[in-house]
DNA sequence: ATGAAAGCGCTAACAG
DNA sequence: CTGTTAGCGCTTTCAT
């Protein structure tokens, strides 16, 4: 069928190692057998074989990806990043979403090993203990995290410093005079990040002298949240005035179910998110949210693997920074009501450091 | 380094075919000695290598796929349909975008197929005359077109009837009462759907017997909707009431830039997209669509590539059902204003057919 | 500057 | 049921 390096040879009258070099850029030829060579490639629509290459020099020029799903714009915008990255490079990206079932990390990455791609870049559920990542370990394959929390094993990470933000997004709410603090997040056993940033949240709130925050834990793929959140809202009184999104996703959910619940953000309540995911910017109320550089994780993940395979001894773990922005959809605390207004204590309540 | 198919043998004392045969299920083996090669390999902690699989079989059970941009949440609900329904059939997905770079179709397909991909599933700017299909056909791999518009050369694809959803779109919009229509695209040439969706709109319009609406073309990539939208809206009066995009993040876009300009949607302005992605129906108000089932797109691209593959005949193309919603960005066209009430012919100008 | 030949890891006849 | 062996397409010494 398709043409093979020895067609080429014998069309050119050369032996299949001229090609080779003169394909492959490596150890001169003569020029005027240079465009014998080249005159045949072109005739024979000569491509050549990247699995018999392969095979032969032991490397594929070729990534992997496991992420929990595209469906979620900050993995879509990282292997937008891994893509440009590997592009410029020359390397191509075998793909695999996971769909957040831990199982299919091990299958997947099973896979992508048979393929025998030269490193991946993955965010699995829990990097901790977690088998996939031995795996990778006993087969020598180099691979980094993105996403992930940096934990004792010490895998080579890209992330941010999720318990940071949680504890920036705590203070920044007390600011805002919130008193009454609540989180709703994806399930923790599936997020390694989303756990890390309710500790810097309940932290954060602890600083700032507020009560411990209600925590909403709920299936991040099907969340029924007018179910969890109704109950809660049944008493105002005692809800929270802000809820902090394990991310943008679930706060965009979360801003549409409290308006059902006849609840106005950032009216009655102020939510904020986590990612930074551009239709954020878009909706009415703005997204409050923690940015997280998406696009550059993916860059630098891609960097870092590329460098380690050029045989560079790469600092292991980057903490990219993100930065907190404070859009339409969380404000001030619920002014006072107007009978409240004659109730000169009221306003003493806010912003009680300690 | 890792262990190959030969120290398998040599350490269950059988020959390499024996192990092939085993690993692959093809030809008996007597019990006992299945034991003794799923030991060896159990022990020798062996992974098959799929590229001398390859090399050997001719195909590599791997699938390209070549996108313009993930950042657009239509394309990462088709991969992620792709990557399911390759995952059941146990294919392998080399992924790439072009960013909207026609350049980059030609050099990522001419990578995919030096890997030898067995099928490729692609979105173009546009399938008429382009040169990617033409080396596709020349190199005889199997490929489906997922969103592109079926041409002449009647490439299989897998998409929706865009003319007849413009068409309807048009239709609907008149149905509530608006007369002057507008268009708000990106670049037509990078996007032979959006050109298709202009042109059942235009027809739509026609039939309604509405004037031909002003279209305007944007950069789908950068677009500065201010600067198009303002000077448009500077005469309010003769300005579109209703604006349908050609897609939904840039019907969000549109949005925002209404907005910031002092209209409202729908109160002033109506806003309808296409696409259908998730997020539309979280924002305030909920964005009517034209809702495609991108996920189900990519899965029915998959499969018939997959049988094709198998050596079924499939029909080539296939229109996948579309629907209507009309979220709330859309709605009757603005009540005559007060003066305008004491003017009793006004209601006359709604839906005049032809 | 160029060629001959030995693999890379695996599959698939073909023999037994 | 099992083993031998000839490739698959390419790179890479080692000669020349």
């Amino acid at each position: 069928m398709a043409a093979t390096i020895r067609d080429v040879a014998k069309r050119a009258g050369v032996s299949v190692a001229t090609v080779s070099r003169l394909v492959n850029d490596t150890g001169r030829v003569r020029d005027e057998t240079a465009e014998r060579v080249r005159a045949a490639i072109a005739d024979l629509g000569f491509r050549p074989n990247a699995v018999g290459r392969s095979l032969s020099t032991a490397h594929t020029r070729s990534l992997g990806i496991v992420i929990p799903s595209l469906s979620n714009p900050v993995f879509a915008d990282a292997v937008a990043g891994i893509n440009a990255e590997a592009r410029a490079a020359g390397y191509t990206l075998m793909f695999t979403s996971t769909d957040y079932a831990p199982e299919e990390e091990l299958r997947t990455v099973s896979a992508l090993l048979e393929y025998r791609v030269d490193g991946l870049i993955l965010t699995v559920a829990d990097p901790a203990d977690n088998p996939v990542l031995d795996l990778l370990q006993a087969a020598g394959v180099p691979y980094v995290l993105i996403y992930n929390q940096p934990c004792p094993r010490n895998h080579p990470t890209v992330t941010v410093d999720n318990v940071a933000a949680g504890r920036e997004v705590a203070l920044a709410l007390a600011a805002l005079g919130h008193r009454r603090l609540g989180m709703v997040s994806g399930t923790f056993t599936a997020s390694d990040r989303a756990a890390a940033r309710r500790d810097g949240f309940l932290a954060g709130c602890a600083e700032a002298g507020l009560p411990a925050p209600r925590v909403l834990e709920v299936d991040f793929v099907t969340p029924h949240l007018d179910r969890v959140l109704a109950p809660v809202y049944g008493d105002r009184a005692a809800a929270p005035t802000a809820l902090f999104c394990s991310n943008d996703l679930l706060a965009i959910s979360v801003i549409g179910a409290l308006g059902r619940l006849g609840l106005k953000v950032p009216g009655d309540v102020s939510v904020i998110g986590f990612d930074g995911i551009a239709v954020g910017t878009h909706l009415h109320p703005t997204l409050a949210t923690v940015i997280q550089p998406s696009h550059g994780m993916g860059r630098a993940a891609t960097r870092q693997l590329l460098d380690r395979l050029a045989g560079e001894d790469r600092p292991a773990t980057e903490i990219l920074p993100h930065t907190l922005r404070l859009g339409e959809s969380a404000g001030p605390a619920a002014k006072p009501s107007p009978a409240d207004l004659q109730n000169p204590h009221q306003p003493i309540q806010r912003r009680s450091p300690s």
